[in-house]
DNA sequence: AGTGTTTATCGTCAGGCAGACGACTATGAT
DNA sequence: ATCATAGTCGTCTGCCTGACGATAAACACT
């Protein structure tokens, strides 16, 4: 039997993009501005409509790559080339989401290094890297005083799910690399857990727990002094993924 | 600016499902065989098109009220009523997944406990129990020798998602007693972590771990000689849902 | 009634790991 | 020279886990 067309609902099918990096000790998300209605001259993050021969994850390394320039990893490859960590993250399908129509996101969650300046079709003021506790200050007040409006639709619920998901991963795995330049010293690392987790190390402990747990870290030889103070050894991500045991995040 | 319906292609949007269960000491999800092309006849995972004015959870809960007769819990309230843990999974969209058109499946988890039997369409030779180790052995044999084909569309890829999914969650989250009657034995939660990770565990390091663990388990008061054996205290899920420490997996 | 089997539960001990923190090293700034 | 800043190595203590001995309370036999 032929299928019947009308034995089912249309849906229009979006990704959504939660872009984090740490910048200046804090942790943040790529945030665009909304050239029309609905939501216009609000902020939101990063996403389209997935084209009818791509599959998610390519519809998703296609905006990143749109919005940022970087280039999404392989998901199974190890992080050692150049780019950006890309994860499907979660679905979200309320039938009110958006107010035109029935519309699914698949929001994705991207991890990349500091580098970056954002652009958004070439327009530097609808794109910016806002920390994400502005973002989700829903109604409140930017660190500049100003009014922030929340984020359009229910971006507010899919960047804090990001972010949920960006704190616990990094508890028992090595994507907190993804953060990191290629090479990075081991108290960029760990500036980055300091940022996400808006905690404050151990440098001693942490120093123990990241060089002792094997194929996390790789000596790459060379040293800076890019922080100031003593030098210290550059690392390159290794090949583990897991690390077991984890690194656990502190109580309260 | 009205929308234009030609900006987007049109999808259809599912929900499949992986439920879960523990019988006769092993992890066993929910299939239904097929009535229609295509895969006609082939064993598929329980799921079918989100309706235009249903939430994606609504959806799944829906069928899994249909293909069981469960009634899902509220993902917030601690497991205390009885019925399944339902949480999303993950969304597959590869454009040829399906061959009659764009198929995009939002699947989602469901634990349960073993009472329920399988309808499905109040025809139960079309609705099975059976071993996910059996179910992913693709083109293998099953327990009675004969030849299984593998699971239709991308489903034994879902199925395998799910299972890694509940597998590593029962780890930090009391999960697992979504796997156990309202009331039972720390025996009992010991023989599901047992199934779902297919390993042996002592059963007196385990007794410290789950009775020391707060808020994890919370005594009755009654006890059950149903296993055989000196009698054993029963339980309930206590509020706590994240466990930490975790409960570690063995290694190898 | 006694014996064996099964399951539950409590205890003990050694090793590993994490948190707290002291000490030393190697840079640049004043 | 002195100080400030980071990085790196050690030590100690407490907690948790894995391994495993021992006891308890039921049932099934004989």
């Amino acid at each position: 039997m032929p299928y019947d067309p009308s034995a089912f609902p249309p849906f229009a099918v979006t990704v959504d993009l939660v872009v984090l990096t740490v910048r200046r000790h804090a942790l943040c998300a790529l945030a665009v501005r909304r050239g029309e209605p609905p939501f216009q001259g609000r902020w939101a993050l990063p996403g389209g409509f997935v084209r009818a021969d791509e599959d998610l994850a390519q519809a998703a390394a296609r905006e990143l790559a749109e919005e940022t320039g970087l280039q999404a990893h392989d998901p199974a490859a190890p992080v050692q080339d150049h780019g950006a960590h890309l994860e499907q993250l979660a679905t979200y399908g309320d039938p009110k989401r958006d107010p035109r129509m029935r519309v699914v996101s698949v929001a994705h969650l991207a991890l990349a290094p500091d580098l970056p300046a954002p652009r958004a079709g070439g327009d530097a003021s609808n794109a910016r890297w806002a920390p994400v506790e502005e973002l989700l200050a829903q109604g409140g007040y930017g660190r500049d005083g100003e009014p922030v409006a929340p984020l359009a639709f229910d971006h507010a619920q899919i960047l804090a799910d990001g972010v949920e998901r960006a704190r616990s991963k990094i508890e028992y795995s090595s994507l907190a690399t993804a953060f990191c330049p290629p090479e990075f010293t081991v108290g960029e690392l760990r500036r980055v857990y300091e940022a996400v987790w808006n905690v404050a190390l151990d440098p001693r402990n942490f120093h123990r727990k990241v060089t002792g747990t094997p194929g996390f870290l790789v000596p790459t030889g060379g040293t800076t002094t890019r922080q100031g103070g003593r030098p210290a050894q550059l690392f390159r991500a290794g090949g583990a993924t897991l690390l077991n045991p984890p690194m656990l995040r502190p109580e309260v």
